[in-house]
DNA sequence: CGGTATATTGATGAGGGTCAAATCCTGTGG
DNA sequence: CCACAGGATTTGACCCTCATCAATATACCG
């Protein structure tokens, strides 16, 4: 377990969003124990079958949650970038029953769940952060099942593309209408319930209609207000506050 | 708050069946501080915008959480039946961002969350046994996702008439193979993400392939086995052991 | 550079939506 | 006990969104 590096100061400005912690709260976080590792795109971060005893900081990179049907496809149920807590509450006395996958080179820190539960019982305003990421994943699950049942293609590309913008933006990865999509069609689709070819039409669709612009993986958001509008986007379930205001 | 009456016995047997509860975790279980109220079809439960203080448990009917889209459209996240806990760990500083709303009267146990909280602290196998329930609601949430993304109207169909027999025979709301199906066709179909026209089909051609019988709303499941592989039904999720096998 | 993964584009078709009418239930009041 | 009203279910006809299949084209990477 190292405990000399800073990997974990991501973990306390994450949970800092949801309540405001001193530097006492942010001390015991940083010195969490934790094991940093680094996996490369595919490789398996949760399996199903496995029964973890260990919740992951994603420090960088992007990874997929996501269960297989008896035909073989595959549906997305989340997609996580760097700061996302991976599976904090999840100690499951029983097996997982999905997968995680990085999607491309990630690295992470691996925190044993009992000193995960350890900090939330001394430090409770930390414990209760911990809490809120849980629910604020729960609640994106929500609405991404509204987004897959509910919304046609075109709609549910909008959303998603939202929704990245902001959730990088407020993660520091990128300005909410402007940032690199790291994500294959292929991928998008099944986060979408699409297939990879509908999922390129679509996007090629909201840049005809000047609402994104692309290079490459490069995406521009040219008027988040009227994508956000077609994609049905209300960020509200992100409970990041700040974004509240969907004004271009 | 009534505390004379037996109306929490029904959660100690749910929690009982995550986790052996001695005598002593269900008096305490039983002595929650509870109000019991009755309310009639198609009122709310929580409604978005509420900020609930109270978990409640469904003591006799239905209900049912959704979420509306912009153009009108209405997802069921989840369908809950006689047992279920609703909410118990929402413990949201903000607001719920859907609804819960009652599909045929019901009476509830209003439980305050502060009181489930000590109660988790004071009994800590009752608080696993609370946070194993809420895991098993988010696997099934997951499931459902895979169901309404990834699979075909018959096979959704057949997966939810699995997933209602084994969780009706395990609330003790009937037998796994022969139960009252208490739902309309339109919130069957806003469960899975279709429309009533198609439920109506899909109920039919499964009633062809003299997989079930149906007489009003009375559901026979001829052969669980082969629904169950109609349906990609695989019961895991539910962590029910007891009906791994899902032989006929 | 060459080879592989990814993205684009086109043609075709199927699964499920929509609309509308008919039938069947259920509950209610006479 | 029957008549009736309202909702729920069924059935048919038609059509549209998105899937499928296939051929290029483009980007990425050693």
């Amino acid at each position: 377990m190292h405990r000399q590096d800073q990997s974990l100061s991501l973990l306390a400005d994450k949970l800092g969003l949801w309540l405001p912690l001193d530097g006492d709260h942010r001390a015991a976080i940083v010195s969490l124990p934790h094991v940093v590792r680094t996996l490369r795109a595919g490789e398996f971060i949760v399996r199903e079958e496995d029964r973890p005893r260990h919740s992951c900081l994603l420090l960088s990179g992007f990874a997929a949650r996501h269960k297989l049907a008896g035909n073989g496809a595959r549906q997305i149920l989340a997609l996580h970038i760097a700061s996302d807590l991976i599976d904090m509450h999840q100690a499951m006395p029983t097996r997982a029953d999905h997968n995680i996958q990085a999607l491309s080179t990630v690295t992470l820190a691996y925190v044993p769940l009992d000193a995960i539960r350890d900090l939330g019982a001394r430090q409770p305003a930390v414990g209760e952060a911990m809490w809120f990421e849980t629910l604020v994943e729960a609640a994106t699950l929500r609405e991404w099942m509204l987004n897959i049942g509910r919304r046609d293609a075109r709609t549910r590309t909008a959303h998603l593309l939202c929704e990245m913008g902001v959730r990088l933006h407020a993660a520091g990865l990128g300005e909410r209408d402007q940032f690199t999509l790291p994500f294959t069609q292929e991928q998008m689709a099944d986060a979408l319930a699409l297939t990879n070819v509908h999922v390129s039409r679509m996007l090629a669709l909201l840049a005809a209609e000047g609402l994104i612009e692309r290079h490459n993986r490069h995406l521009t958001i040219l008027d988040f207000a009227r994508l956000a509008t077609v994609g049905d986007f209300d960020p509200r379930y992100l409970h990041l506050e700040r974004y509240g205001e969907v004004a271009g």
